[in-house]
DNA sequence: AGATAATCGAGACGGTACGTCGCGTCTTTTC
DNA sequence: GAAAAGACGCGACGTACCGTCTCGATTATCT
């Protein structure tokens, strides 16, 4: 029986897990993680790890969905959109310029750019709720009907995706600004709220 | 621990080892490749590698820009900005579907993620060039003197990047098109060419 | 970590786990045996197998004496003291011939090796009848006094154990006569029953 | 290419492992040995260690082939048959009476039992040479010619490996001496040498 | 007969050693 | 002196068992 039993899952284990986890990716970053570290600092076994998750890398992500799981992610609905999304888009652009969380997330993209099934936890469960809600803003801010809303929340996002990975420029928040502006351009700015 | 001299370098084996590197990165994947597979398939030594260069993601990087690093990425100018931009646009589009070169492309996010010196050599020897193609086109196409170039070339293949990366939609010609109405709209589209 | 209680002990539990242990002993040999394995088998778990036995090596020796621990063990007393010992060589080279055989004596063995206290039950359960059966048949025999009838009973199962533990030689019937006919001048063949 | 070229082989690591398994042998005893304990006292790899052994059994076993392999093993020829059978009997009595010597003799016999190539190496490398020279001087001392020479031998070592294995009676000067008088008798004691 | 308590099957757990894999260096021999 | 070949020290990997533990579900005695 290769399947474990979830229900007797030992959940003080599991915390002592992720906990340990993301205490070792602050303390020494994600190259220098290993399953082995983790294990002995969680005061547990490598074979629960590889029990119950398939490897670093699904820990990792794992503990990061545990960290980020909590809090809202609602947009403010100023009735201005543009301040709205200048909001979104600075905090956004400041998250990918720091370079302490940029090491993790950098790490996590690598394997999502090998690993089909980590690729859709990633955007599932880390993404979808942020676009959703930047989605939903938009909707609610007015935008033409003849706008596909998908393209224009990756209009938003995908640029700063694309700046973070290539390092192709600054991520400031002038840059936020001048990407807010085209975005509103895009989706027509008669759109007031 | 001499630096070895160039001029004696033995072209054949550096031929070999970087027409092996391809071939094992297509058969198994940037991840599965190691040096002693490269060494072995080239009938090279490993020291050889380790001699010219870094190691296994010097090597992959030597062998992609080997392969593309040929052809025109001039933009045609028919007068038409939208139609252009079509042009290109699909053709990324159909690129990044392609999982064949979808291959090469991986592997090479892969290194721009994983090393910030070979993210410099990725962006200025292979990207800049297209980039700035667009980016020429568009100066060209009588787009405002307000907007920020490099922010509006971004803005054309970020949400490739994205959506390709964390597979959040379909990459269709459909998709191609509906981006280029979108990001014509952010520069203003009553430039014409 | 209190003593269990040998009154509420379950029978059946105790039979499957000692057959399953006889049933793996004879599939994979004694060192592939596990503990995991055996509780598996027997359809019991761990804890029962720990509860009552000291670990593998005490589950397989109450196995074994469970499988030997039936029959007469006194020579034949025909008068010709040669033709009796030949007749008991005889049949314990061909059980150490035997392959089937030879596995159960080979457990055996390496239980007597590893542990001080199994040895003890091995030597007093399993064999001290057979060496004092023989020893009984040589006192009757008219051994001479000052012949040491422990040495004497050695000198007759020591060679094959080592033989067999060795593979120094084949462990035929040829062969036992002439350990027999060596053991009778030892103790002087003018013996005569 | 799974075979090392032995050519090719490191005779410093070669020493320094079997160095570092007999230190440890004497300091913590065979059961308690491991394979990484050998390469990290040895400064070896354990790669090292497969590469060139089956395993822990089989290092040890050249540790003491390469301890014992010193040292000529024939026997003295007093023109005393019995005396020179009891120097070397009473010798081999106290080794195995030994408890240090024992145990690892004990590991080993244990590997022996599951091992048949083992038991060749351990039958023709250690063992053969010592019983060889005892029939050669069986031989030599006039020993009847109907007396199968290779019996014989194990006549003498048999008994010895019974009791040892099996503890069924003390090892001792004593026993030594009994053992040799029986054997005498068996191999016809007129012999003079 | 119902309450009480220990045993039972099951298997998750913390731990240790395993044997393998790949790294980047070092050594030997050949060209 | 570069190159092919591959052994080496190292260290992480993922697996196998160990012996302990926790969890209901079953007995099996004792009120």
């Amino acid at each position: 029986m290769p399947t474990p039993d979830p229900a007797r899952r030992n959940e003080r284990s599991r915390r002592a897990i992720l906990d340990a986890t993301r205490a070792l990716l602050d303390e020494t970053g994600y190259a220098e993680l290993t399953v082995g570290a983790i294990a002995a600092r969680a005061g547990a076994g490598k074979q629960t790890i590889y029990r119950w998750w398939g490897g670093k890398s699904a820990v990792v992500l794992d503990a990061l969905f545990d960290t980020v799981a909590t809090g809202d992610v609602a947009l403010p609905d100023t009735g201005d959109l543009r301040a709205d999304l200048r909001l979104v888009v600075r905090a956004t652009v400041a998250e990918f310029a720091d370079p302490r969380l940029s090491a993790t997330t950098r790490a996590l993209t690598v394997e999502t750019l090998s690993d089909e099934t980590m690729a859709g936890e990633v955007r599932d469960r880390l993404l979808r709720p942020q676009l959703d809600a930047v989605k939903d803003r938009l909707r609610a801010g007015g935008v033409p009907a003849d706008v596909d809303l998908d393209v224009a929340v990756e209009l938003i996002f995908g640029p700063i995706y694309h700046r973070w990975l290539l390092r192709t420029g600054p991520l400031t928040e002038d840059y936020a600004d001048r990407l807010v502006d085209l975005v509103m351009a895009a989706i027509g700015d008669r759109a007031s709220g």
